[in-house]
DNA sequence: GCGACAG
DNA sequence: ATCTTGTCGC
């Protein structure tokens, strides 16, 4: 398992991101949608006293009710660059992670994998950390383009940088605007989007990150005011 | 050079 | 991300 480096400045960070990119892998189908855990990681901020809450969520994934879950209160330090968000999330989501009672499965997390300017967003980074299969489900296209994808839930379109496939647009919902999966590590984009519309089986956006942004939230409330 | 830009 | 009233819809 490698150790979460903090960068001293934005040139360092891309560094890292170029240096760790090639331990991404990209050939690994993935867990099977519909079966074992699923954890949903996310994290809530204090910028005022640099305060930053993470949450993991263990889902079973058939029922998607809840297994486990665990948080973990770290300080904010590094601050937020388009592209360099790990940065922020990663040592605090690692600490909660780690103290899960229970293996978390497929990790899913708000943000990108491939779909990144140096293809390792989020959910790469945190893939190669731990080694365990991640995928990140984003609530926004950030710089790629894609067509509208059918209006019907389970209709997709390809998230395109260029003409480079790095994620897909996908409609979880009838009616409802898409959300944009990439694959992060050890999962193939076509079971990161079968996994994600099983989460999403009541809401646009998956139960993981529901479950965990509510989680956070609350924790950041009860270790601030 | 300027704007856009996951959370 | 976060600050926030009312409002539309099931």
């Amino acid at each position: 398992m490698t150790t979460f480096q903090m960068p001293a400045d934005e040139a360092g960070a891309r560094a890292v991101q170029d240096s760790l990119r090639a331990r991404v892998v990209l050939d690994e189908p993935g867990p099977p949608p519909g079966t074992g855990r699923v954890t949903g990681v996310d994290v809530a901020y204090d910028d005022e006293r640099d305060v930053v809450v993470a949450a993991a969520v263990v889902l079973d994934a058939a029922t998607l009710e809840v297994v486990a879950e665990s948080t973990a209160v770290g300080r904010v330090t590094f601050p937020y660059v388009p592209g360099l968000l790990a940065f922020r999330e990663i040592p605090t989501v690692l600490a909660a992670l780690e103290s899960l009672p229970v293996g978390p499965g497929l990790v899913v997390c708000d943000g990108y994998g491939q779909a990144h300017p140096r293809r390792f967003g989020l959910a790469s980074h945190l893939g190669v950390l731990t080694g365990l299969p991640v995928i990140g489900v984003a609530k926004n296209p950030f710089t790629f383009s894609y067509e509208q994808p059918g209006p019907r839930r389970g209709d997709c379109s390809p998230l395109l940088d260029g003409d480079e496939e790095v994620g897909r647009a996908l409609r979880t919902q009838d009616g409802t605007k898409p959300v944009f999966v990439s694959v992060g590590h050890r999962t193939g984009l076509d079971n990161a989007c079968a996994h994600t519309l099983l989460l999403a089986r009541d809401f646009r956006q998956p139960e993981t990150t529901r479950r965990a942004d509510a989680l956070c939230r609350r924790a950041l409330r009860e270790a601030t005011g």
